[in-house]
DNA sequence: ATCGCCATTGTTGTATACAATTTGATTGAC
DNA sequence: GTCAATCAAATTGTATACAACAATGGCGAT
């Protein structure tokens, strides 16, 4: 499965986006990006038709395309789906998975607890997109999996922030010992309930982040 | 908000693909499309990127786009997880429903019936998808709205297909009665158990589908 | 001075030309 | 006769040229 130049242009500029590299509502300027990246305004023209599929970007007929970063509302309500796809692919999981997935949590989960008394927060990161990544594929259906991966993808930037809160990570750990319980147990709803909260109080954190900005700012 | 002509294309080969116009794996060709449309190749390699990124059609570089349309396994999987998210809907909607909502669920399911008592089945489906969207948008989340709305659409075709087994449309009616029922009365677990399973039996309608066909075939 | 109109400039959208790669076929050898 | 290799044709990917349109600035009129 090899892929194109104007594909990898399109990631670059995907992953330049989420990590907050433009800022919103910036225009994407063709000739700049073209001259950057060192080819011609098609490739990137290409590139920029996927991003506006994805959300990532507004297209403007004759104007140009923006970058659309999601306010707080609409990224209450993307954690409020992630909370959902997460809670399903629990009940799923539950039911479905491997005991040698159920080993793959543990150690992900393992290694979450050394990265976090190491202070290591790109290990810990990393472990734990790697707990939740391997929850989606058991959940036994491709589609939802990708479906889940996606938008956790795209809400990446943005779990980060909230981890920040005073004793979150501590919490989070918790949450995903009680996850890997029900999992264990086959206890769907356990599983389910579990994931639910643990995403659905990710967007709340961050709601209350946003809050406080918006105070400290009047 | 204006639509560009890449833009159009795109829809338009979208509404192609869905319909079926296209088999299966049959490759795209950039010079015919252009010819057809009118257009130049420009246009319609813009509306590849879009339609890939949806997962109407696969790129493979240097070959060519190929139509993808999902086989059984993929189909069962995007209906249960259609389930799932209208599920969640449901369940939203019942704690958030309007009064005005639920009217217009009312009259859409009404006119729902007219149809079938006409055997009008385009007015059926159109008023189906009426009812359908409502709950969507009367989840109070505009995020889950279009998510569910995208993948409403994709399944569009198949959908008309579990109908025509004897008996489920009908079956189907009662089913929008239950589920109106548990929205007015502001019952979220009943909304919500009631859509899985309304969207669930499509896809396991369909599955039968396969089965038979597969046995009529060997 | 302000409002409106026109021209100029810059940017997007499309077409065409060119390069690179794949595919299929034909030819030759074994 | 079959297989392999090379060449030709077709097709995709990219660059460039051109056209259509929006934005901005200056000029004139009121």
């Amino acid at each position: 499965m090899d892929i194109s130049r104007a594909d990898h242009i399109a990631e670059q500029l995907e992953d330049l986006i989420l990590t907050g590299r433009f800022g919103s509502g910036e225009r994407l300027d063709e000739h700049r990006l073209a001259e950057e990246f060192g080819v011609s305004r098609t490739p990137i023209r290409e590139a920029f038709q996927k991003l506006a599929v994805s959300g990532l970007v507004q297209q403007l007929p004759r104007r140009g395309v923006f970058v659309h970063q999601p306010g707080p509302v609409e990224l209450l309500e993307m954690f409020e789906v992630m909370a959902e796809l997460e809670a399903v692919c629990g009940r799923f999981a539950a039911l479905r998975i491997s005991d040698a997935a159920l080993d793959d949590l543990h150690g992900a989960n393992a290694r979450c607890l050394l990265a976090v008394a190491a202070k290591d927060s790109d290990d810990y990161y990393r472990e734990n997109e790697q707990f939740h990544r391997i929850i989606y594929r058991e959940s036994g259906n491709r589609f939802l999996e990708q479906e889940a991966n996606r938008l956790h993808r795209r809400l990446k930037p943005f779990r980060r922030i909230q981890l920040q809160f005073r004793g979150r990570i501590q919490q989070s750990m918790e949450e995903h010992d009680a996850i890997l319980a029900a999992l264990r147990a086959g206890d769907s709803v356990g599983a389910s309930e579990a994931l639910r909260s643990h995403v659905a109080v990710q967007g709340e954190k961050f709601h209350h982040l946003m809050a406080s900005l918006q105070n400290a700012a009047e």
